[in-house]
RNA sequence: GGGCCUCUAGCUCAAUUGGUAGAGCUGCGGACUUUUAAUCCGUAGGUUGCGGGUUCGAGUCCCGCGGGGCCUACCA
């Protein structure tokens, strides 16, 4: 809410002193705003030229350059001003009473600000410190901020950092790095699939069914069909009708929604990427999806060994061991177990193991629940776990020698799962049996599961190849691979409204 | 959903058993032609998240609401 009454009266001081600035220079017919400024050089280009110059030293190459204030020094005949520009490069600026004159010096300080744009035009050379810089015999203001920039030495709270992110890039270089980290490793990824014969296609976030996983959807409306619309949970449903239509090696690296919690390792709105191969296996999908792990750290990171945030060392390196859920539960329970467990054991175990069983899981959903206290909580390096039980895998094709279970692996990586390979189902007759009781557990008032897409079984009865699929949680991908929270590796993740600033008109 | 913690100046943080809300940086005025968390002198800045309550007196104690964090639960 906008409360425009009190903007000017209630201003702290700070604000109020760079709002009179910006009037009297505009007052004085200086443009305050300047629409184009005739730059010759970015302050990288600049350091980049003149790299290694003696102090003292001064060039014949005079650049007109711009950037942010992050720093500012005035004395009585000689200021030193910090600039900053996009990609994080800064670079000095002295303006002495020699070279400006009296009245643009006294002009400079009574005008510049830390957080304002400026401009200067002067020579390029290095200060009695040896510091590169240009010494400006004019400047300008390229746009005067109107409210000051947080402290450089101090980082902010995690939430001032989130809720503005804008501050925090300015001010912490970690906070850019991890921008650019994550914009690369998508970069990595697309080159992977593209160098494959992969297609990028997308598909639709709007839809009239969610499928495709598990989980709540967002609602909306369109007013065009009077129709209640759902935002995607997965891309899986659609990718799959273009292997069916010969698009046979397809990704879609995109934005799903889910209506669930909201914590430190999952985002309501999150990045994904979902590839599917025609005539690969999970195995292959596996392979394919380690290396293009390995290629992002690589490209990224420099090597397969990464370094968290926390100063941890992790490898990503090599092959990464496979562990089948049945056997590798056997193992850590010292008690053969298999699909064909009775579910009473099976809830005595997960008694034993204190843990805590809704009535109406599966016992599939019993497995896995167990498979995380006892197994995949001890994972160090990263770890394929593979064959499933059925029962939470409806688009997942039956173990070709095993009973009871499906195709299917999740990858962890640091106690994380990252990725999840399968199988795809590709049988019609099947999946419609699979669909249908996931139709009937919706009615029972399941809102995860799915509701039955026949325009999908349609496309399946047209024949799909066989085919591997794979999704990985990029969020979680780029958390794997710095050692940041879920919400450092996103720009701008979901925040609740600070109800309480707006009221008081401090949002404006 | 449950539990615990937290919200104080533009920013980062103090404030003893309930007793005049402070500091650093930033800002403002001044000195300084080599600063870079400059230094020196002077100075300003607050509805302590919001609303109630207890009390002679509340940043502090109690209740409600809002934001955030951690744990837990839920979770393809």
């Amino acid at each position: 809410m906008r409360r425009l009454g009190r903007v000017t009266e209630d201003l702290p001081e700070q604000m109020q002193v760079r709002r009179d600035k910006r009037e009297r220079l505009l007052a004085a017919q200086q443009d305050v705003y300047p629409v184009k400024l005739p730059l010759t050089a970015s302050l990288a280009e600049v350091r980049d030229r003149h790299e290694g110059l003696e102090p003292g030293e001064i060039t014949d190459d005079v650049v007109t350059v711009a950037g942010r204030v992050i720093f500012i020094r005035n004395t009585g005949k000689l200021c030193f001003v910090k600039l900053q520009e996009g990609s994080g490069v800064s670079l000095q600026a002295m303006l002495s009473l020699d070279r400006v004159g009296e009245e643009r010096l006294a002009d400079w300080k009574a005008d510049v600000d830390i957080g304002d744009h400026v401009w200067v035009t002067g020579a390029v050379g290095a200060s009695r410190r040896g510091e590169l810089s240009v010494f400006a015999d004019a400047w300008g203001m390229a746009s005067k901020a109107l409210r000051p920039l947080p402290i450089a030495h101090k980082d902010m709270n995690e939430e001032s950092r989130v809720r503005r992110r804008y501050l925090d890039l300015i001010v912490r270089p970690e906070a850019r790095d991890m921008a650019r980290q994550r914009v690369a490793v998508m970069r990595s990824l697309r080159n992977s699939l593209d160098s494959r014969g992969y297609l990028e296609v997308e598909t639709p976030v709007l839809q009239t069914l969610h499928g495709g996983a598990a989980a709540r959807p967002f609602v909306t409306h369109i007013n065009a069909y009077d129709i209640d619309l759902y935002l995607r949970i997965a891309p899986e449903l659609y990718l799959k009708r273009c292997v069916v239509g010969g698009l046979e090696r397809v990704y879609d690296l995109n934005r799903n929604f889910r209506n669930e919690g909201a914590d430190s390792s999952h985002s309501p709105e999150f990045a994904m990427l979902e590839f599917y191969q025609a005539y690969a296996d999970y195995r292959d999908m596996a392979e394919l999806t380690r290396t293009l792990i390995q290629q992002a750290a690589v490209d990224v990171f420099g090597g397969t060994t990464v370094t968290h945030a926390d100063g941890s060392v992790h490898d990503l390196g090599g092959d990464w061991p496979w562990v089948s859920v049945y056997p590798a539960l056997s193992e850590a329970l010292g008690h053969g177990i298999d699909p064909q467990t009775p579910r009473q054991a099976l809830l005595d175990l997960a008694d034993e193991a204190d843990l805590g069983i809704d009535p109406a899981w599966t016992e599939g959903r019993i497995v896995e629940e167990l498979l995380e206290h006892h197994v995949v909580a001890h994972f160090t390096g990263p770890t394929f776990v593979c064959d499933y039980p059925v029962d939470n895998a409806p688009l997942v094709r039956d173990h070709r020698y095993e009973p009871g279970v499906v195709e299917k692996w999740d990858l962890y990586i640091g106690g994380v799962e990252l990725a999840t390979g399968y199988s795809e189902l590709v049988d019609p007759v099947i999946q419609r049996e699979r669909l249908l009781a996931q139709a009937k557990l919706a009615d029972r008032g399941d809102d995860e599961a799915m509701h039955l897409d026949e325009d999908f079984l349609e496309a399946l009865e047209h024949g799909m190849p066989p085919t591997g699929g794979v999704g990985m949680g990029i969020d979680r991908l780029l958390m794997t691979l710095t050692g940041r929270g879920i919400r450092e590796t996103i720009l701008f993740p979901l925040v609740k409204p600070d109800r309480g600033a707006s009221e008081r008109g401090e949002l404006q």
